[in-house]
DNA sequence: GCCAACGTTGGC
DNA sequence: GCCAACGTTGGC
């Protein structure tokens, strides 16, 4: 079955164009143990919307888990995990945030509730919602 | 640049 | 075990 994810990066740090570029890239530097929670919990073929903190604020692509949770290389200590992202599409009109904000639907976004949470769940009905708000398909 | 929300640390 | 102090994230 599978679960459908949002997952965060400062532009600055590491971009969806960067993503396009190399294809496969490794979800490093999760340090939050709810985020990491969600990381363990990815399964291959999930699929998860790419949003740009800070800089950008929107949902600009999708990518695709290709290899499930194993231990992070960047972590000096501790239990922390990373996964295999592949890029898969752009979205035809990026999301903002003010955009999602501003639609009752995704009141219950975990976007919008816990906005600090850099790998958080998606439900299927907000997946389809937000990928017809991006023009996808 | 400010600040709210949240996590972590350490004194007691 | 509580809570104040502090650091970080990320929206505005």
């Amino acid at each position: 079955m599978k679960n459908y994810w949002l997952i965060k990066s400062e532009p600055d740090a590491f971009s969806w164009d960067q993503q396009v570029r190399n294809r496969v890239e490794p979800w490093t530097g999760v340090r939050n143990h709810l985020a990491k929670n969600h990381l363990k919990a990815m399964q291959r073929g999930d699929l998860a919307f790419f949003y740009h903190s800070n800089t950008g604020r929107e949902i600009v692509g999708i990518v695709e888990v290709v290899r499930t949770a194993y231990p992070d290389p960047t972590a000096r200590e501790g239990d922390w995990v990373c996964v295999d992202m592949r890029a898969r599409q752009p979205m035809p009109r990026p999301i903002t945030l003010a955009a999602i904000k501003s639609d009752p639907r995704f009141e219950t976004l975990a976007l919008v509730r816990l906005s600090r949470l850099s790998v958080a769940p998606v439900s299927p009905e907000h997946w389809v919602q937000l990928c017809e708000m991006g023009g996808m398909r």
